[in-house]
DNA sequence: TTCATATTTTAGATAAGTCTAAATTTTTTA
DNA sequence: TAAAAAATTTAGACTTATCTAAAATATGAA
């Protein structure tokens, strides 16, 4: 088994990777809120481990061994969520930092038998995908808000910034998972983009926020 | 907030001063499998904490600060544990492990949350009284069957030892709670006892098995 | 009540994970 | 392309929790 510190460098390496490909050492520290000296000792024994491949100064890219273990916390990480969300009726906003810490209860049957009690759900509360049991899952491309056209319409399917004030944000204007909105306008001025939502309702959100709320086509 | 570690010692102290009232070093050092050495280490660090009523070489008490902490331990132990059985199907030889990490993630909102899905049990799968969420819980008085005398009976309502192998041959032998029984034999010479059963079968159980398994009159 | 034994504590080390400050390597820019 | 800047690593230190070995204290048996 692996020490809470390595899972949480995995994690971290996964989810900067989505992007980038290969990690810098500052990158992680950044997001770990920690050194770049701490992150380079980690860095070694993620390495000896065989969970990434590093060559100093070169960055990092997660092993298959490494990215399935990342995966494996993703996987828990969003199953608790749901359960908190659906199950004990938290907020979507209230429950990051809950399964933060659960997603390290180590347990293989555990999370599969919590899988099965909530009926196989295919996305978090976030609208993040949940990996199956053999880490698969397929991630649909969302786009950005910012990034449609006047006319276009889509599901809002995720988000990009899963900070509270942000979710909370979202909530109050009705901009959950799930709504169907459609552009009506987008300001050239401040790329503030204009919604109208099912209910015929108009929604004006900035160009911070139209970048971090995600649309399926 | 304390660390795991911290965590683990409180609990302990807390479980062996039920019987002792003031425990010591080398009752924890055994029960923690670890040395007396680390134990005295760590004392200090508790006392300093005011968690724990320590001089040297006289044994340890928790204060009420300390004894507030390892009841929400348990609190969270008994609970998760009741989760695990009852919500996911684990047997109740099974769940020790899972719960003894389970314990440590820190929401109290979580746990008084789950507490109220689960519809606020009184008892966890062993039998033993899961506290409310003030730390107040009421333990009746169980005997173990060793205590018994011919013809008396009553209901199988707790386990002193929680290891797999034994809750397995309770289970095995349907010596679960909330069973009733009733003594039928003593046998002088090992200590051995035979119990009668709600259906008439009759169980013949070893003395030790006798101390461990306890009975409400 | 004194001495042998058991218990507990102290002293000094170790491993994990972090830090600061200095050194090294890479990247950028002029 | 050479110097400046940025990124990264190394060196050495600190904290937490553990250990072994030795010293101190308490207990109990003669």
């Amino acid at each position: 088994m692996n020490t809470l510190a390595e899972e949480n460098y995995l994690k971290c390496i996964y989810h900067l990777a989505i992007d980038a490909g290969v990690v810098s050492t500052n990158q992680i520290a950044a997001s770990l809120n920690t050194r770049a000296s701490s992150v380079t000792d980690m860095l070694k024994k993620l390495a000896d481990k065989a969970l990434i491949n590093y060559t100093r100064y070169q960055g990092v890219s997660l092993t298959d061994a490494g990215e399935k273990i990342a995966i494996g916390i993703i996987r828990k990480h969003r199953l608790w969520e749901y359960f908190l969300v659906e199950k004990l009726n938290f907020k979507w906003d209230q429950v990051h930092e809950m399964a933060e810490e659960m997603e390290h209860i180590s347990s293989e049957e555990l999370i599969d038998r919590l899988d099965e009690f909530m009926g196989h759900p295919k996305h978090d509360p976030h609208g993040d995908p949940i990996p199956d049991c053999n880490g698969n899952f397929k991630s649909v491309e969302l786009k950005p808000v910012s990034a449609l056209a006047i006319n276009q319409c889509g599901v809002i399917s995720g988000v990009r910034d899963h900070s509270s004030p942000f979710l909370q944000y979202l909530e109050k204007q009705q901009l959950t998972i799930g709504k169907k909105v459609t552009i009506t306008d987008i300001i050239e001025y401040d790329h503030s983009v204009a919604l109208k939502t099912e209910t015929d309702k108009e929604i004006y959100i900035s160009r911070e926020v139209a970048n971090n709320l995600l649309i399926s086509l």
